[in-house]
RNA sequence: GCCGAGAUAGCUCAGCUGGUAGAGCAACGCAUUCGUAAUGCGUAGGUCGUCGGUUCGAAUCCGAUUCUCGGCUCCA
């Protein structure tokens, strides 16, 4: 990892590290850039230009747009710096220097709070090549002739120190590799990368649709991707019958008033869809000449009430517990609901099946007494892995999110708080794969266990999450009566290890490229007669494993059989079942598959149904074949 | 929400500086009945996202709007 020199987050990370090899190109070659914009478009305010994990970017403050025909005469201009070959210069600075460097090349406006965030007693350092100067700490290639291969890739804003009340820059994303090949290599990953976008292979395979008339971010499932879902629903639903959850079922919206009791409604308004309003209450309202920012106040005191498309399923999970006394022999309860949310994610953020305003979460809430805890965590982190390492998901990674000691933001007790922490650290220890904690990054209820996958494009997107609730418990007077026969307030768990059906869907997709597992694919099974008088064969062969929930399909095009075999591997279907006469005749079938390439060739029937009966109910993954 | 880019047939895209649209794949029809990644021929399919404006004339220029994409910010 580079230094953060100009820091994104926080100055105080700062650690000093050698750049790599690839690091110094690359950040050389954003400084390089710099220098062509400063050419071009002398009035220019930098800010920063670090490398990342794939290139480097440079923030710049102008008012004229980087178009793309503008990104074209940057690149010709950085190539003809990197012709000059300058040398790349280090020079150490006392900080009244740096100030007087800063000035004397104009660059006031962020360059002087970047040299601020260098603590005293720190090295301050610019880099030198021909004309362009930048406050940096390095390192750098000897010449600018040492950058071989590298491209501008996109434009986009970025807010001056990630705030987004901060002036908006305009960033300028790049890479750069040691060689032309490893860069065309790179961008050869990038396309191949596009073509496994949940995106595209849920258009191509059918599996699901975002219908403009609908609504941003409202996914239609197809009968393809339905399948999926309810396969791997089947799956979840089974494990947590096993593990002594009870699944319960919960309407969309609820009263405003349940969500002004949890505090969703008040602290989370602007992430969720409006209000419901009674039709008879608005033309009241409507009658007393009632303005909207009056409505708006009604709303927030309580005055009115309505309905609320639900943004958690807690609040009601939550009314399920309540509805009953409860012994603290019954704890934990374990209620658990294919629950739908509502969110008004902000709709630049919206993304595919990834980023939503209507998602099913793999939800559950337990209630438990405190010493159960530790317990009840690892039995939800077991499911995760256990659902992860069926689907072959090992590139994930798991965030321990704590509380911020120094803050005052957290409900609940420290000492309870310090049990809570302790017993996610000790559970997430006996998952036996790497975390890392992060202080302060904790909810204000409750301390959480998030795992983040990767996408096909390398962009981050949290998963499945347990979160311990000191909270609601709080809000809703929940309470059991204990040994002692008193009353005691149980403690929450919110836990949801795919996180939600969409996203989880999503990542799937591009995890399998399309190529799902037999006993998650929609069609498990097509039969390819080779001509048309076979078709009676296939049929009977069709009703044959249809009678055994196999899902199958005949093709029933008159082409070639190398057609009808092109489709089906587009088509990403498991296994193809070649029916010719001999096949009909030996009463076997001559199989080509996908996920299981060693079974290619001729078997009889009994044993291919006997074989996939076995792959379907194992969950086996698909086997690699080495050309694809 | 913000910055930038974009929207042309079911999909992927072409259509330069204004003269009312084209390819490949898919679909459909006919012929073909074929042994492990593309059989041939033909047909149909678009008020060029939507609404306004400029113009004799707009897919093309301008404005607004909806949606999408890449980032940034946010994500209980």
């Amino acid at each position: 990892m580079a230094l953060q020199e100009t820091g994104c987050r926080s100055s105080r990370l700062v650690i000093m590290k050698e750049m790599t090899p690839l690091e110094e190109i690359r950040h050389s070659t954003a400084h390089v850039l710099a220098t062509a914009v400063l050419r071009l478009f002398p009035d220019t305010q930098l800010d920063i230009g670090p490398p990342t994990e794939s290139g480097f970017y440079y923030d710049f403050d102008l008012e004229t747009p980087f178009t793309p025909e503008v990104l074209e005469a940057i690149e010709a201009e950085m190539k003809k710096v990197i012709k000059e070959n300058q040398r790349f210069e280090r020079i150490e600075v006392s900080r009244e220097e740096a100030i007087k460097i800063i000035k004397e090349m104009g660059q006031e406006r962020y360059k002087l709070g970047r040299l601020d965030d260098i603590p005293e007693g720190e090295a301050i350092s610019f880099y030198r090549n021909g004309e362009f100067s930048d406050l940096c700490a390095g390192t750098h290639v000897s010449y600018t002739k040492k950058i071989k291969a590298f491209k501008l890739l996109q434009v986009a804003g970025s807010y001056h120190r990630g705030d987004a009340s901060n002036k908006q820059l305009q960033r300028i994303y790049g890479t750069a590799f040691a060689t032309k090949d490893e860069l065309a290599e790179h961008l050869e990953r990038l396309e191949e990368a596009k073509k496994r976008d949940h995106r595209n292979v849920g258009r191509e395979l059918g599996l699901f649709h975002i219908d403009e008339m609908v609504g941003q971010g409202l996914v239609l499932w197809k009968p393809n991707g339905a399948i999926i879902r309810q396969e791997l629903e089947a799956f979840i639903s089974s494990e947590l019958n096993k593990q002594g959850y009870s699944q319960v079922y919960s309407p969309h919206v609820g009263k405003l008033d349940l969500f002004r009791a949890s505090g969703h409604f008040p602290y989370y308004q602007d992430s969720q869809y409006p209000p419901i309003i009674h039709r008879d209450c608005l033309s009241e309202l409507a009658k007393e000449g009632c303005s909207c920012s009056d409505l708006s106040n009604k709303l927030d005191e309580g005055e009115i009430d309505g309905y609320l498309l639900k943004p958690m399923n807690c609040p009601m999970h939550i009314r399920i517990f309540k509805s009953e006394q409860r012994s603290y022999r019954d704890l934990p309860i374990r209620l658990a609901e294919f629950g739908t949310v509502y969110r008004w994610e902000q709709s630049g953020e919206l993304n595919g099946m990834t980023r939503v305003r209507g998602f099913t979460q793999d939800d559950a809430h337990l209630f438990l007494r405190e010493e159960q805890l530790q317990d009840e965590i690892q039995g939800c982190l077991g499911l995760v892995k256990l659902v992860f390492s069926v689907l072959g998901m090992s590139d994930y990674r798991v965030r321990v999110s704590l509380r911020d000691p120094d803050s005052d933001k957290y409900v609940g007790e420290a000492a309870a708080w310090d049990k809570a922490e302790e017993a996610l650290r000790q559970a997430v220890k006996t998952l036996d794969v790497e975390y890392e904690e992060e202080i302060g990054e904790a909810a204000f209820y409750g301390p959480k266990i998030d795992f983040v996958v990767r996408d096909v494009i390398g962009r981050e997107w949290q998963l499945g999450t347990v979160q311990v609730d000191y909270n609601l418990p709080e809000r809703f007077d929940l309470s059991y009566v204990g040994s002692d026969n008193q009353d005691h307030r149980p403690v929450m768990i919110h836990r949801a290890p795919f996180g939600s059906m969409e996203r989880f869907c999503g990542v799937l997709i591009e995890h399998f490229g399309g190529a799902f597992p037999t006993w998650l694919a929609p069609e498990q099974v097509r039969i390819l007669p080779m001509n048309d008088d076979l078709l009676d064969n296939a049929e009977e062969l069709l009703n044959e494993l249809k009678q055994r929930q196999i899902r199958a399909s005949v093709d029933r095009q008159s082409g070639k059989l190398g057609a009808k075999i092109r489709k089906g591997e587009t088509d990403k279907i498991p296994h193809m079942v070649i029916l010719g006469q001999r096949e009909v005749e030996d009463g076997k079938v001559s199989l080509r598959s996908r996920n299981n390439p060693e079974w290619d060739g001729s078997l009889p029937l009994d044993e291919f149904i006997a074989r996939i009966e076995n792959e379907i109910s194992s969950k086996a993954l698909p086997k690699q074949r080495e050309s694809s």
